[in-house]
DNA sequence: CCTTTACCTAAGCA
DNA sequence: ATGCTTAGGTAAA
Protein backbone atom coordinates (compact mmCIF):
# COMPACT_ATOMS: atom_id res chain seq x y z
CA UNK A 1 0.00 0.00 0.00
CA UNK A 2 1.45 3.68 -0.72
CA UNK A 3 -0.76 6.63 0.07
CA UNK A 4 0.01 10.46 0.73
CA UNK A 5 -2.19 13.31 2.01
CA UNK A 6 -3.18 15.31 -0.27
CA UNK A 7 -5.41 19.40 1.38
CA UNK A 8 -8.71 20.21 0.18
CA UNK A 9 -8.31 23.88 1.40
CA UNK A 10 -11.21 24.63 3.03
CA UNK A 11 -11.95 25.73 6.32
CA UNK A 12 -14.53 24.23 8.99
CA UNK A 13 -17.22 26.47 8.52
CA UNK A 14 -17.56 25.87 4.66
CA UNK A 15 -17.44 21.97 5.91
CA UNK A 16 -17.67 20.42 8.81
CA UNK A 17 -16.89 16.47 8.33
CA UNK A 18 -18.04 15.14 11.66
CA UNK A 19 -21.79 16.46 11.51
CA UNK A 20 -21.90 16.34 8.05
CA UNK A 21 -20.68 12.93 7.71
CA UNK A 22 -22.79 11.57 10.48
CA UNK A 23 -25.94 13.42 10.58
CA UNK A 24 -28.25 10.90 8.66
CA UNK A 25 -27.28 12.14 4.89
CA UNK A 26 -25.00 9.25 4.23
CA UNK A 27 -25.03 6.03 6.62
CA UNK A 28 -21.56 4.79 4.79
CA UNK A 29 -18.88 6.69 6.42
CA UNK A 30 -17.05 4.74 9.21
CA UNK A 31 -14.38 6.63 11.80
CA UNK A 32 -11.37 4.89 10.82
CA UNK A 33 -9.12 7.14 13.04
CA UNK A 34 -9.16 10.02 15.44
CA UNK A 35 -10.84 12.76 13.71
CA UNK A 36 -10.85 10.55 10.32
CA UNK A 37 -13.91 8.54 8.59
CA UNK A 38 -13.51 6.70 5.33
CA UNK A 39 -15.88 5.24 3.11
CA UNK A 40 -15.68 3.52 -0.15
CA UNK A 41 -16.74 5.04 -3.69
CA UNK A 42 -17.19 3.52 -7.27
CA UNK A 43 -14.08 1.35 -6.47
CA UNK A 44 -11.74 3.52 -4.97
CA UNK A 45 -11.45 4.31 -0.89
CA UNK A 46 -11.36 7.62 0.47
CA UNK A 47 -9.84 8.79 3.60
CA UNK A 48 -11.02 12.60 4.80
CA UNK A 49 -9.49 13.91 8.13
CA UNK A 50 -10.19 17.25 9.82
CA UNK A 51 -7.14 18.22 12.07
CA UNK A 52 -6.88 21.31 12.82
CA UNK A 53 -9.33 24.41 11.95
CA UNK A 54 -8.52 25.17 8.55
CA UNK A 55 -8.42 22.64 6.52
CA UNK A 56 -9.64 18.98 5.49
CA UNK A 57 -7.13 16.10 4.30
CA UNK A 58 -7.72 13.35 1.66
CA UNK A 59 -6.29 10.17 0.86
CA UNK A 60 -6.99 7.01 -1.01
CA UNK A 61 -4.63 3.82 -1.27
CA UNK A 62 -2.91 1.99 -3.92
CA UNK A 63 -1.24 -0.83 -4.31
CA UNK A 64 2.72 -1.15 -4.56
CA UNK A 65 3.60 -1.53 -8.10
CA UNK A 66 1.27 1.77 -9.33
CA UNK A 67 3.37 4.22 -11.17
CA UNK A 68 3.20 7.61 -9.77
CA UNK A 69 1.85 9.17 -12.71
CA UNK A 70 -0.98 7.00 -12.46
CA UNK A 71 -1.17 7.73 -8.88
CA UNK A 72 -1.15 11.59 -9.53
CA UNK A 73 -3.60 11.32 -12.22
CA UNK A 74 -5.69 9.36 -9.34
CA UNK A 75 -5.79 11.83 -7.19
CA UNK A 76 -6.74 14.46 -9.14
CA UNK A 77 -9.60 12.48 -10.07
CA UNK A 78 -10.32 12.42 -6.42
CA UNK A 79 -9.79 15.99 -5.75
CA UNK A 80 -12.75 16.62 -8.30
CA UNK A 81 -14.79 14.33 -7.25
CA UNK A 82 -14.58 15.73 -3.33
CA UNK A 83 -15.06 19.13 -4.74
CA UNK A 84 -18.35 18.03 -6.35
CA UNK A 85 -19.37 15.44 -3.27
CA UNK A 86 -19.15 18.19 -1.18
CA UNK A 87 -20.56 21.16 -3.76
CA UNK A 88 -17.64 23.13 -2.31
CA UNK A 89 -17.65 25.14 -5.97
CA UNK A 90 -21.23 25.52 -5.83
CA UNK A 91 -22.34 27.27 -2.34
CA UNK A 92 -20.59 29.30 -0.40
CA UNK A 93 -21.93 27.94 3.18
CA UNK A 94 -20.62 31.01 5.25
CA UNK A 95 -22.72 33.74 2.67
CA UNK A 96 -25.55 31.54 3.27
CA UNK A 97 -25.60 30.97 7.24
CA UNK A 98 -25.25 35.08 7.39
CA UNK A 99 -28.55 35.49 4.92
CA UNK A 100 -30.28 32.35 7.54
CA UNK A 101 -29.18 34.14 10.24
CA UNK A 102 -30.56 37.62 9.45
CA UNK A 103 -33.53 35.99 7.85
CA UNK A 104 -34.80 33.82 11.15
CA UNK A 105 -34.15 33.92 15.18
CA UNK A 106 -34.01 30.20 15.32
CA UNK A 107 -31.55 29.61 13.12
CA UNK A 108 -29.12 32.37 14.42
CA UNK A 109 -29.17 30.83 18.37
CA UNK A 110 -27.87 27.73 16.78
CA UNK A 111 -25.74 28.76 13.81
CA UNK A 112 -22.43 29.03 15.91
CA UNK A 113 -22.59 25.91 17.21
CA UNK A 114 -23.64 23.97 14.21
CA UNK A 115 -21.22 25.54 11.32
CA UNK A 116 -19.99 23.87 8.45
CA UNK A 117 -23.21 21.53 7.63
CA UNK A 118 -23.22 21.01 3.97
CA UNK A 119 -25.66 18.97 2.01
CA UNK A 120 -23.46 16.21 0.09
CA UNK A 121 -24.13 15.57 -3.57
CA UNK A 122 -24.68 12.28 -3.23
CA UNK A 123 -25.13 9.32 -6.26
CA UNK A 124 -28.62 8.88 -5.96
CA UNK A 125 -28.91 5.23 -6.76
CA UNK A 126 -27.09 5.06 -3.09
CA UNK A 127 -29.07 7.86 -1.77
CA UNK A 128 -32.51 6.38 -3.09
CA UNK A 129 -32.10 2.76 -1.67
CA UNK A 130 -30.76 4.10 1.64
CA UNK A 131 -33.50 6.59 2.34
CA UNK A 132 -36.08 3.53 1.48
CA UNK A 133 -34.13 1.97 4.46
CA UNK A 134 -35.08 4.82 6.67
CA UNK A 135 -38.66 4.60 7.37
CA UNK A 136 -39.55 4.46 10.78
CA UNK A 137 -35.57 3.70 11.96
CA UNK A 138 -33.16 5.13 13.46
CA UNK A 139 -29.45 6.48 12.01
CA UNK A 140 -27.64 3.68 14.02
CA UNK A 141 -29.83 0.46 12.36
CA UNK A 142 -30.16 3.05 9.05
CA UNK A 143 -26.07 2.58 9.03
CA UNK A 144 -26.22 -1.03 9.35
CA UNK A 145 -28.50 -1.84 7.29
CA UNK A 146 -27.16 -0.10 4.51
CA UNK A 147 -23.44 -1.95 5.81
CA UNK A 148 -24.96 -5.48 5.06
CA UNK A 149 -26.97 -4.11 1.73
CA UNK A 150 -22.80 -3.19 0.70
CA UNK A 151 -21.33 -6.55 2.32
CA UNK A 152 -24.22 -8.65 0.33
CA UNK A 153 -24.19 -6.97 -2.91
CA UNK A 154 -21.54 -4.32 -3.24
CA UNK A 155 -17.97 -4.93 -4.41
CA UNK A 156 -15.32 -5.51 -1.70
CA UNK A 157 -12.71 -2.38 -2.39
CA UNK A 158 -10.34 -2.21 0.52
CA UNK A 159 -9.12 -3.31 3.73
CA UNK A 160 -8.44 -0.34 6.06
CA UNK A 161 -7.09 -1.54 9.79
CA UNK A 162 -8.99 -4.94 9.60
CA UNK A 163 -12.07 -2.81 8.28
CA UNK A 164 -13.55 -4.24 4.76
CA UNK A 165 -14.77 -1.32 3.17
CA UNK A 166 -17.59 -2.19 0.18
CA UNK A 167 -18.60 0.15 -2.94
CA UNK A 168 -22.76 0.59 -2.74
CA UNK A 169 -24.01 -1.81 -5.07
CA UNK A 170 -25.12 -1.67 -8.60
CA UNK A 171 -28.71 -1.72 -9.36
CA UNK A 172 -28.67 -4.71 -11.35
CA UNK A 173 -28.07 -6.56 -7.97
CA UNK A 174 -30.71 -5.64 -6.58
CA UNK A 175 -33.02 -6.50 -9.08
CA UNK A 176 -32.00 -10.94 -7.82
CA UNK A 177 -35.36 -12.61 -7.43
CA UNK A 178 -33.96 -13.91 -3.80
CA UNK A 179 -32.97 -9.96 -2.62
CA UNK A 180 -36.13 -10.04 -1.00
CA UNK A 181 -35.71 -12.99 0.97
CA UNK A 182 -32.15 -12.63 1.55
CA UNK A 183 -32.86 -8.88 2.92
CA UNK A 184 -35.35 -10.54 5.37
CA UNK A 185 -32.89 -12.82 6.97
CA UNK A 186 -30.25 -9.27 6.96
CA UNK A 187 -33.06 -8.16 9.51
CA UNK A 188 -34.53 -5.57 6.97
CA UNK A 189 -37.90 -6.53 7.65
CA UNK A 190 -40.75 -5.26 5.24
CA UNK A 191 -38.62 -2.82 3.79
CA UNK A 192 -36.77 -5.73 2.06
CA UNK A 193 -39.75 -6.02 -0.33
CA UNK A 194 -39.69 -2.10 -0.86
CA UNK A 195 -35.90 -2.53 -2.13
CA UNK A 196 -36.67 -4.94 -4.38
CA UNK A 197 -39.49 -3.81 -6.29
CA UNK A 198 -38.18 -0.32 -6.64
CA UNK A 199 -35.01 -1.52 -8.25
CA UNK A 200 -36.86 -4.15 -10.42
CA UNK A 201 -39.64 -1.32 -11.65
CA UNK A 202 -36.70 0.88 -12.41
CA UNK A 203 -35.20 -1.98 -14.56
CA UNK A 204 -38.49 -2.61 -16.25
CA UNK A 205 -39.62 0.39 -16.62
CA UNK A 206 -36.22 1.95 -18.17
CA UNK A 207 -33.46 0.94 -20.51
CA UNK A 208 -31.34 2.14 -18.26
CA UNK A 209 -32.70 2.66 -14.51
CA UNK A 210 -29.46 4.29 -13.09
CA UNK A 211 -29.21 6.59 -15.81
CA UNK A 212 -33.29 7.34 -15.57
CA UNK A 213 -32.83 8.19 -11.62
CA UNK A 214 -29.86 10.54 -12.96
CA UNK A 215 -32.02 12.08 -15.20
CA UNK A 216 -34.13 13.37 -13.12
CA UNK A 217 -31.61 16.18 -12.24
CA UNK A 218 -33.07 17.75 -15.41
CA UNK A 219 -36.58 17.95 -14.47
CA UNK A 220 -37.96 20.66 -12.11
CA UNK A 221 -38.33 19.93 -8.43
CA UNK A 222 -42.17 19.22 -8.16
CA UNK A 223 -41.89 16.22 -11.73
CA UNK A 224 -38.71 14.87 -9.99
CA UNK A 225 -40.60 14.59 -6.69
CA UNK A 226 -43.69 13.21 -8.79
CA UNK A 227 -41.39 10.27 -10.41
CA UNK A 228 -40.15 9.15 -7.36
CA UNK A 229 -43.90 8.46 -5.22
CA UNK A 230 -43.71 6.21 -8.48
CA UNK A 231 -41.08 3.80 -6.31
CA UNK A 232 -42.26 1.36 -3.71
CA UNK A 233 -41.59 2.16 -0.47
CA UNK A 234 -40.97 6.16 -1.39
CA UNK A 235 -43.33 9.09 0.27
CA UNK A 236 -43.25 12.37 0.73
CA UNK A 237 -40.47 12.47 3.03
CA UNK A 238 -38.28 10.03 1.33
CA UNK A 239 -38.65 11.59 -2.20
CA UNK A 240 -37.49 14.95 -0.49
CA UNK A 241 -34.62 13.12 0.67
CA UNK A 242 -34.08 12.04 -2.53
CA UNK A 243 -34.22 15.41 -4.61
CA UNK A 244 -32.49 17.55 -1.68
CA UNK A 245 -29.41 15.36 -1.29
CA UNK A 246 -28.70 13.49 -5.27
CA UNK A 247 -30.86 15.50 -7.28
CA UNK A 248 -29.66 19.00 -6.83
CA UNK A 249 -33.18 20.25 -5.50
CA UNK A 250 -31.56 23.03 -2.91
CA UNK A 251 -35.42 23.72 -2.50
CA UNK A 252 -36.82 20.43 -1.10
CA UNK A 253 -37.32 20.27 2.53
CA UNK A 254 -38.09 16.77 3.81
CA UNK A 255 -40.22 16.47 7.01
CA UNK A 256 -40.02 14.19 9.22
CA UNK A 257 -40.80 13.84 13.06
CA UNK A 258 -37.63 16.00 13.94
CA UNK A 259 -38.78 18.96 11.68
CA UNK A 260 -42.51 18.60 12.50
CA UNK A 261 -41.22 18.93 15.99
CA UNK A 262 -39.11 21.98 15.33
CA UNK A 263 -41.96 23.64 13.11
CA UNK A 264 -44.31 22.89 16.21
CA UNK A 265 -41.87 24.25 18.77
CA UNK A 266 -40.51 27.08 17.30
CA UNK A 267 -42.29 28.13 14.05
CA UNK A 268 -45.67 28.52 15.49
CA UNK A 269 -47.15 25.35 13.96
CA UNK A 270 -49.44 24.05 16.84
CA UNK A 271 -53.00 23.12 16.58
CA UNK A 272 -54.33 25.98 18.92
CA UNK A 273 -52.35 28.80 16.92
CA UNK A 274 -52.48 27.97 13.30
CA UNK A 275 -55.57 25.89 13.52
CA UNK A 276 -53.65 22.59 12.24
CA UNK A 277 -53.75 19.30 13.09
CA UNK A 278 -51.20 18.16 15.63
CA UNK A 279 -50.14 15.45 13.94
CA UNK A 280 -48.11 15.28 10.35
CA UNK A 281 -50.27 14.94 7.73
CA UNK A 282 -50.55 16.02 3.90
CA UNK A 283 -51.70 19.49 4.59
CA UNK A 284 -49.06 20.36 7.31
CA UNK A 285 -46.15 18.47 5.59
CA UNK A 286 -46.71 20.83 2.74
CA UNK A 287 -47.36 24.07 5.03
CA UNK A 288 -43.92 23.42 6.95
CA UNK A 289 -42.34 22.95 3.79
CA UNK A 290 -43.46 26.22 2.25
CA UNK A 291 -42.81 28.25 5.13
CA UNK A 292 -39.69 27.23 5.67
CA UNK A 293 -38.50 28.00 1.70
CA UNK A 294 -39.98 31.22 2.61
CA UNK A 295 -37.92 32.42 5.69
CA UNK A 296 -34.47 30.84 3.97
CA UNK A 297 -34.83 30.89 -0.23
CA UNK A 298 -32.69 29.43 -2.70
CA UNK A 299 -31.13 26.85 -0.53
CA UNK A 300 -33.90 26.22 2.09
CA UNK A 301 -32.77 22.26 2.28
CA UNK A 302 -29.52 22.97 3.38
CA UNK A 303 -30.33 25.48 6.09
CA UNK A 304 -33.28 23.09 7.23
CA UNK A 305 -30.55 20.41 7.40
CA UNK A 306 -28.62 22.38 10.08
CA UNK A 307 -32.06 22.83 12.04
CA UNK A 308 -32.51 19.06 11.39
CA UNK A 309 -28.51 18.19 12.81
CA UNK A 310 -29.48 20.42 15.54
CA UNK A 311 -32.22 18.80 16.98
CA UNK A 312 -30.47 15.00 16.64
CA UNK A 313 -29.57 13.34 20.04
CA UNK A 314 -25.51 12.67 18.92
CA UNK A 315 -25.31 16.68 18.33
CA UNK A 316 -27.66 17.72 20.63
CA UNK A 317 -27.00 20.85 22.95
CA UNK A 318 -25.91 18.75 25.73
CA UNK A 319 -23.79 20.44 28.72
CA UNK A 320 -20.49 18.94 29.40
CA UNK A 321 -21.68 16.93 32.73
CA UNK A 322 -24.75 14.94 30.84
CA UNK A 323 -22.84 14.21 28.23
CA UNK A 324 -20.22 12.78 30.55
CA UNK A 325 -22.00 11.50 33.24
CA UNK A 326 -23.41 9.36 30.12
CA UNK A 327 -19.97 8.10 28.99
CA UNK A 328 -19.78 4.96 30.71
CA UNK A 329 -20.46 3.40 27.45
CA UNK A 330 -18.61 -0.41 27.17
CA UNK A 331 -18.04 -0.39 23.40
CA UNK A 332 -14.74 0.96 22.01
CA UNK A 333 -16.70 2.66 19.40
CA UNK A 334 -18.93 4.59 21.28
CA UNK A 335 -16.16 5.97 23.09
CA UNK A 336 -14.54 7.19 19.20
CA UNK A 337 -17.52 8.92 18.30
CA UNK A 338 -17.71 11.08 21.84
CA UNK A 339 -13.93 11.56 21.42
CA UNK A 340 -14.76 12.82 18.29
CA UNK A 341 -17.65 14.85 18.84
CA UNK A 342 -15.63 16.37 21.99
CA UNK A 343 -12.79 17.12 19.20
CA UNK A 344 -14.98 18.38 17.09
CA UNK A 345 -16.45 21.13 19.64
CA UNK A 346 -13.52 22.23 19.76
CA UNK A 347 -12.44 22.67 16.29
CA UNK A 348 -15.59 24.42 15.78
CA UNK A 349 -14.89 27.11 18.34
CA UNK A 350 -11.68 27.57 17.38
CA UNK A 351 -9.73 26.36 20.32
CA UNK A 352 -8.15 23.53 18.92
CA UNK A 353 -4.02 23.39 19.92
CA UNK A 354 -1.64 20.93 18.05
CA UNK A 355 -1.46 19.88 22.34
CA UNK A 356 -5.35 20.04 23.11
CA UNK A 357 -5.37 16.91 20.40
CA UNK A 358 -3.08 15.04 22.76
CA UNK A 359 -4.68 15.11 26.14
CA UNK A 360 -7.58 14.81 27.77
CA UNK A 361 -8.67 17.60 29.06
CA UNK A 362 -12.37 17.74 30.42
CA UNK A 363 -12.23 21.28 31.09
CA UNK A 364 -15.68 22.94 29.82
CA UNK A 365 -15.73 24.78 26.77
CA UNK A 366 -17.70 28.12 26.34
CA UNK A 367 -18.06 28.92 22.80
C1' DC B 1 -58.37 15.68 2.60
C1' DC B 2 -57.68 13.63 7.33
C1' DT B 3 -57.11 9.63 10.58
C1' DT B 4 -55.98 5.12 11.79
C1' DT B 5 -53.60 0.81 11.47
C1' DA B 6 -50.21 -2.55 10.22
C1' DC B 7 -45.68 -3.19 9.04
C1' DC B 8 -39.99 -5.58 10.66
C1' DT B 9 -36.44 -5.02 13.88
C1' DA B 10 -33.13 -4.00 17.49
C1' DA B 11 -31.68 -1.05 20.98
C1' DG B 12 -32.99 1.49 25.11
C1' DC B 13 -35.41 1.60 29.14
C1' DA B 14 -38.50 0.43 33.18
C1' DA C 1 -35.74 -10.65 33.12
C1' DT C 2 -39.72 -9.76 30.09
C1' DG C 3 -42.38 -6.30 28.14
C1' DC C 4 -42.92 -1.81 26.16
C1' DT C 5 -41.48 2.12 23.43
C1' DT C 6 -39.06 4.28 19.96
C1' DA C 7 -36.65 5.15 15.79
C1' DG C 8 -35.60 10.16 9.61
C1' DG C 9 -42.39 6.61 7.15
C1' DT C 10 -45.28 4.27 3.74
C1' DA C 11 -49.32 1.98 2.07
C1' DA C 12 -53.89 0.71 2.47
C1' DA C 13 -58.53 1.37 4.16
Amino acid sequence: MSTVWRTLKVSVEELRLETTLKCGQSFRWKVSGENEWSCAFKGRLITLRQTIATDIDYRTYFSPNVSSSKINHELDKLHEFLIDYFQLNTVNLRECYTKWSKADKHFARIALKFKGIRILRQDPIENLFCFICSTNNNINRISQMVEKLCRQYGEKIYTLNGEDYFDFPILEKLTSPNVVDELRKLGFGYRAKYIAQTAKYMCENFSDGEVWLLSLRNLSYKEAHAALLKLSGVGPKVADCVCLMSLDKHNAIPVDTHVWQIAQKEYGFNAKIKGASNSLTTRNYAAVGDHLREIFGEYSGWAHSVLFTSDLRPFEDRSTSARESNSISSTTTMITEKRQIKISQEINSNIVREKSLNNNNNKRRRS
